[in-house]
DNA sequence: CCGTTAACGGAACTACAGTCCCATTAAGGA
DNA sequence: TCCTTAATGGGACTGTAGTTCCGTTAACGG
């Protein structure tokens, strides 16, 4: 019993994770229905039933798609110009009308479904890594310790970003970004993320 | 036509949110069921659909409700001791089973609900007011500079953690926190948190 | 203590999300 | 090209979330 992953198949998956990101784009996580859905996609509603089975699972699927055209990590010289190319390309991602809502919607939907939680762990893991070189390099360059977290380090640029993302309590812009890469580096170079680090006194 | 706040409307209102405050820390956002939640509280379907009308605004009000009993700020004496009680506090209060649910389904319904983001932007406003007089203090101890953002700096004790419940990419304990807290004084010192401070070259 | 009326709650009703059945379509292999 | 069967999709069915109606209960004022 052979698998078919080609031609209509692929069709209806493209389909229906476009005007799923439509929808989303458009009126947010919880106007997505998959009735609906099938509908603007152009596909049977059993279909949508039967493959994906729940709003979570498409917005899974849709982060899927997403993290395999994800951006490769900057290389500018100095720890500070990596991370700051990554802040402010995760602000642009996060406050584009289709990206910024499907980041929301995936936030929202891990948080009661455990299949979109994995989805969204893998996608951050994969992520963290592509990134951490950058820090690497820095220690190799000599510019923060050589037991630094590269990871650690990384997660701390986005965390304020996602902050204010979800709370709403400040601006989500470009000077956000450059202050996020700013305090991470400052924090590195202190020794604040080297492995194993907790109660420094 | 008065108003009538007291006696019975009171108890139907506890019952209701304690009711559901239960059913989050069990099985989370996705299961609160307006007419389940009926029925644990005792109460008729009918009274929770007309004046909640929805599983958003129950747990909007639910964090109404937690936030009058928002704890004090610390006093340390020091700016790392402040913001590490406060990380902690944060650490505690997101892993505690009723109120870390709670907070995931707060910011899973303010992605798509307007009143709950509404809700929860009033949440965080004060919560980050409270603490943000322990920055104040350390500015005129001298222990930052003088034009520290206070609530910044507040923000930025809190993102790391929020980052980690949200994406589950690290732990969320007591070394999280005095991390966070850490990082959040350094970048502070060296003047990354100042008012209007973005691109420092 | 009594009357007014805001708020509650049971029960019937409605609409629609999600399922099931089965005929139709088209991938992929020979 | 033909055959097998994975996958699709229309349509009927069903369970249940959410609404409406209206009688009952109990706050609050006098």
């Amino acid at each position: 019993m052979p698998e078919r992953p080609g031609g209509r198949t692929a069709r209806v998956r493209a389909s229906v994770l476009r005007a799923a990101g439509d929808m989303l784009a458009e009126r947010g996580f919880a106007a997505l229905d998959l009735g609906e859905l099938a509908t603007r996609a152009e596909v049977g509603r059993t279909t949508v039933y039967r493959r994906w089975g729940s709003v979570a699972a498409v917005v899974a699927d849709l982060l899927l798609e997403m993290a395999a055209e994800s951006l490769p990590r900057a290389d500018t010289g100095t720890l500070l110009g990596d991370l700051r190319a990554n802040a402010r390309l995760v602000v642009r991602t996060l406050t584009d009308p289709r990206q910024g809502a499907l980041f929301r919607s995936m936030l929202a939907a891990a948080t009661s479904d455990e299949a979109t939680a994995a989805a969204l762990r893998r996608f951050y893991t994969t992520r963290i890594a592509e990134w951490a070189p950058c820090v690497t390099d820095a220690v190799a360059r000599g510019e923060v310790p050589a037991d630094t977290d590269p990871e650690e380090v990384i997660r701390a640029v986005s965390a304020p970003l996602y902050y204010r993302l979800l709370t709403g309590t400040a601006e989500l812009d470009e000077t956000a970004a450059d202050r996020a890469a700013e305090a991470a580096v400052v924090a590195a170079k202190a020794g604040v993320h080297r492995r194993g680090s907790g109660s420094p006194e």
